[in-house]
RNA sequence: GGUCUCGUAGCUCAACUGGAUAGAGCAGCUGCCUUCUAAGCAGCAGGUUGCUGGUUCGAGUCCAGCCGGGAUCACCA
């Protein structure tokens, strides 16, 4: 049983002594700086049960726990606010189990399992900002859910089919010569993207050039060469013309190879995955199943729709009237396959940008109307846009920042600021890369996980550069300064065992506040994981890291005389270590020993 | 227009789900490296939480109505 459980319970038997009633809600919060304590009951809701004023109340529940909990210390009333203080004995022992525990901040296996999407990118263009967002919230997510006991399948649907692939593949065939990532020495995504591009200018061309003999836009659209041959290829790819489909595979493959550095770089990995060209047939035996059922309906051209007017939503449509598929219908069936390929999760989450939050409303909806029990269990974790100091990203301005090329601005950035404070000095070139990498993309994902996810969001170039403050290098320097306290205790053969731990008294403030924070680990994680929020743990991992610090300063470790009480700050200087790296590990951010 | 969503310090974000005098970082100003890493610490300054009402012991948080951003309402994905 943990401290808060144990104080709970101590209150509900003083409640129910006191006042001869029983309560279940209690409202038990973080006491206020300015005050004595660490926590503060709430005790308005309970003047309704004790018949007495807020203050009274709270000094007569204050007196018993002082008298029997064996917890408290002493406490404080403020109006209706009971601040208790834990005895430091307790605090000691509390701390004690948390040494002893290895595991500690992770729940042992549930036996449930969970799928998690994210990235789910096209391939036509190379990732960017947005993917980044997407990419470190999927994987944290996931990272949460892994602690909490779940068993996590990780996958993404890529969108490996349509028309704009067709497009960059045509380009490519009129104006590529051949062009490959080897003989470019492009990444194959930026190659592909790169005609894409070419199309799009080409087209343009092509339109207005038309439009200047006289032929209508609208009429100039279709007739452009280059988009006719882009729909003579989407058609040929479906009739499985040979040659299409291989120079389909070839570019994608490129596509795949590019993507694969990203990820790597990124730190994200897929267990599975979905490519749509797979699955986007799928789903239409489903809905016309649903037809017979009487779920859906049919209109007199033959297009099929489902009535949703019932709950607040439109009519949407799932087949067209020449019977092929629509978006909704290929997620349906994706849907459904997931649940046949893994029979055993519970859920799926979609982490998928807030624009599509109608459409997941609908597809989720309709998944129950169908009879899957499943239904209920998926979410869609939407986030918000990232928008730049310019405004929103748009690609036809230009104003897109690349994945990649972030990414490299990060790491430079930071190699140069460890250069600059002289940090380097006995470090092999090897090693500075991997700080310069570390400390870059700490920073990127600091940045972009900070933010409550279902919030739009500023990416502020020159402010996400920052080393210093809310961010993560601030958190892997504090890792890195405990680092060298521990190093310098073990040079001085000072080992903390548990059984001295218990033995200690008389806390100094900055170290209860610590003990109180790594205390609460367990619990943000719970609470991140239950609302799919890696910023809870940003800002626990921040506050923890702050919290060292103060105590670093204020406090020097190797000037204790005391041994029990240099061996007891030993132990917590390596819980919280500990505790940092368990945290920023959830958010896919890897700390140093030494920067 | 319907639906959803957001509005907190000059800027970027918090606020434990209704609790105390609304907190951090950045930017600005003051101090602190002969002691474990100054990517740090201590301090100053900065607020009518968009506006107006309501609910109650108590509202940034809940309700209503305005004002202002954004998203979405395709036989696109």
């Amino acid at each position: 049983m943990n401290l808060e459980q144990s104080l709970r319970t101590e209150i509900q038997k003083a409640v129910s002594v006191l006042f001869n009633q029983s309560v279940e809600q209690l409202q038990l919060q973080p006491t206020n700086a300015e005050f004595e304590g660490s926590h503060t009951l709430v005790c308005f809701p309970l003047t309704r049960i004790s018949k007495l004023k807020p203050e009274e109340t709270a000094n007569a529940i204050g007196n018993y726990l002082v008298e029997y909990s064996g917890i408290v210390n002493h406490f404080n009333v403020v109006k209706g606010f009971l601040n208790l203080v834990i005895a430091d004995k307790v605090w000691a022992e509390v701390f004690a189990v948390i040494y002893a525990n290895k595991n500690y901040g992770s729940l042992p296996d549930n036996g449930k399992e969970i799928m998690i999407e994210y990235s789910s990118p096209n391939t036509n263009k190379p990732l960017h900002l947005g993917h980044l967002r997407n990419n470190f919230l999927g994987y944290s997510v996931a990272e949460l859910y892994k602690a909490v006991g779940y068993t996590v399948h990780k996958v993404q649907i890529i969108n490996d089919r349509g028309i704009h692939i067709c497009k960059s593949m045509a380009a490519w065939k009129l104006y590529g010569n051949g062009e490959t990532p080897e003989s470019s020495g492009l990444k194959g995504d930026k190659l592909v993207g790169k005609y894409y591009v070419e199309f799009d200018k080409h087209y343009k061309a092509q339109v207005k050039e038309l439009e200047e003999k006289g032929v209508s836009k609208e009429e100039a659209e279709k007739q452009a060469p280059i988009m006719k041959l882009a729909i003579d290829m989407l058609q040929k790819w479906e009739a499985k013309d040979a040659e299409t489909v291989q120079l389909w595979k070839t570019m994608n493959g490129w596509v795949y190879s590019g993507f694969d550095v990203t990820y790597k770089r990124m730190g994200v990995d897929f267990d599975k995955l979905y490519y749509e060209s797979d699955t986007y047939l799928l789903g239409k035996d489903e809905v016309l199943k649903g037809v017979e059922k009487g779920i859906f309906f049919k209109k007199d051209d033959g297009s099929v729709w489902v009535d949703l007017t019932d709950d607040g939503l439109d009519q949407k449509v799932l087949l067209r009237s020449d019977g092929t598929s629509v978006y909704m219908t290929q997620d349906i069936g994706t849907a459904i396959l997931r649940f046949r390929d893994f029979p055993k999760i519970e859920g799926q989450v979609y982490t998928v940008g807030n624009e599509q939050e109608y459409h997941f409303k609908v597809l989720f909806l309709i998944l129950d109307k169908l009879g899957y029990e499943w239904a209920k269990q998926c979410y869609h974790l939407s986030y918000g846009m990232v928008d730049l100091p310019t405004g929103k990203m748009k690609s036809r301005e230009g104003t897109v920042v690349d994945a990649d090329d972030l990414m490299q601005e990060m790491v430079d950035a930071a190699r140069a600021q460890t250069q600059e404070l002289g940090k380097v000095d006995e470090m092999t070139a090897q090693e500075i890369d991997e700080l310069a990498e570390m400390i870059g993309l700490s920073a990127l994902k600091f940045f972009l996980l900070k933010v409550d996810p279902k919030k739009r969001m500023m990416f502020d170039p020159n402010e996400s550069i920052q080393l210093q403050g809310h961010t993560g290098p601030f958190i892997q320097y504090t890792h890195a300064r405990i680092k060298a306290i521990l190093r310098k205790a073990s040079s001085l053969n000072i080992a903390p065992d548990a059984k001295v731990l218990k033995d200690v008294s008389a806390l100094e403030s900055a170290e209860r506040a610590i003990i109180f924070k790594i205390n609460q680990y367990p619990a943000k994680v719970q609470e991140a994981a239950r609302e799919y929020s890696p910023a809870i743990i940003v800002n626990y991992a921040y506050e923890l890291a702050k919290e060292y610090n103060q105590f670093y300063q204020a406090i020097p470790i190797f000037s204790e005389s005391d041994a029990g009480k240099l061996k007891f700050r030993v132990a917590f200087s390596q819980t919280t270590a500990d505790t940092i790296k368990k945290a920023m590990a959830l958010l896919g951010i890897r700390v140093p020993e030494r920067m």
